[in-house]
DNA sequence: TAGATTGTTAATCGATTAACAATC
DNA sequence: TAGATTGTTAATCGATTAACAATC
């Protein structure tokens, strides 16, 4: 286990690095901090430094191997692991979630996806059957999940929080508009689109960033 | 036009504390910067100072007005105006957007959801009828769309935000997992899930918060 | 008045960036 | 060697927080 800690900004923007690695013409072997500043929208000397948390392959007066850098970024992320992922609740944003077909690509693995709603429990979504929420735990224990996703209305969020910790889950991605407390130990990002929504209106309200 | 610059991280807080309000018993007449720190999990000290860039309604030895403080926070986030969204890309992800329920309860106003599949043009999705992106622009000006919303896949991404630019659309919400180009005075905020899930495995890999 | 809580300052902490020696 | 670019230091910038006078 390593035992450096990388910065939290840091952290976020690795996953950025890797994906403007992978849209990367095959000809190109090698990048600078430089290029890689450019695609991604910062410094340079950022760059660097983010890669040198990762105990960076740069090499002086060339750059970073492609191929290396991508491997040192997916191993830093702890992306070789194929971690399971429970969504619950099947509506719009359920069926979106279940039929991205990211998950796969990016080495995770669609576990399960379930509801409390009878009339959707037994129905296909995405691949996989639609299952009780009462069988949340058992589910986890037996496919080895690791992540769960919240996509519920905000009146059912924290209960459905509760039971993934229960069942023993410690990361979540919580797309429901509510926030939800978790004992220590347990990681929740929130994603909310009303919250991006009314982000963007300050912008547009006080016409920053104009001219 | 209010010339005080909040800072970023502040901007992105107030919609968390405009959301905890609304989650408040309307029992409850005022709230301490303690109170409101602990529901969205921060120090008082920053909920103070926070509010203090809105010209806050606090009263000493009191808190702050549940009512004003919201109408506060409404009024700085721009809320009043009823801005028009529309949405580009009718698959999934778009129609679990097309019906999130909250777009009117906070005052957006969904104006149009477009694609370019022939097959879902002139379809229904969330009250809207599908339309055909070419027709973009004319969109945008006559219904006067402030917010686009980029839900298409990846590599048509650019595209779309390209077209909104020239439509005129200043600010842009994008849920594909690319990331794009625009000029200054375009404001892009990006929501990816497989960033999410990657910052989440991070987590995970490095037993990040445990105990 | 005594207790509570704000608003704000000053201290601290952490993150970004310029600069440059190291070196391919 | 000359040119390019890293890795890292030190300076800067910005954000968080402790502390406390102001005051309801």
């Amino acid at each position: 286990m390593k035992t450096i800690t990388i910065p939290s900004a840091t952290i976020s923007r690795l996953p950025v690095y890797l994906r403007s690695l992978g849209d990367m013409p095959p000809t190109q072997a090698t990048i600078s901090s430089e290029q890689l500043a450019q695609i991604v929208g910062l410094n340079s000397a950022q760059v660097r430094k983010d890669l040198s948390y990762l105990g960076a392959a740069g090499v002086r007066g060339v750059g970073y191997g492609v191929a290396e850098l991508r491997v040192d970024l997916r191993e830093a992320l702890g992306l070789t692991h194929g971690y399971g992922v429970a969504i619950v609740g099947a509506g719009n944003l359920g069926a979106a979630l279940s039929n991205y077909g990211g998950f796969e690509a990016w080495g995770f693995e669609m576990s399960a996806i379930l509801d409390t709603d009878a009339a959707k429990i037994g129905e296909s979504l995405g691949g996989l059957l639609i299952e009780d929420l009462v069988d949340l735990e058992r589910i986890v224990k037996q496919r080895d999940v690791a992540i769960g996703i919240v996509a519920t209305p905000a009146s059912s969020a924290q209960d459905v929080v509760n039971r993934f910790v229960k069942a023993g889950v410690r990361s979540i991605l919580n797309f429901a508009p509510a926030i939800v407390q978790v004992p220590s130990g347990v990681v929740v990002r929130r994603v909310d689109l009303s919250t991006e929504l009314q982000i963007l209106t300050y912008h547009l309200h006080h016409n920053e960033a104009a001219g």
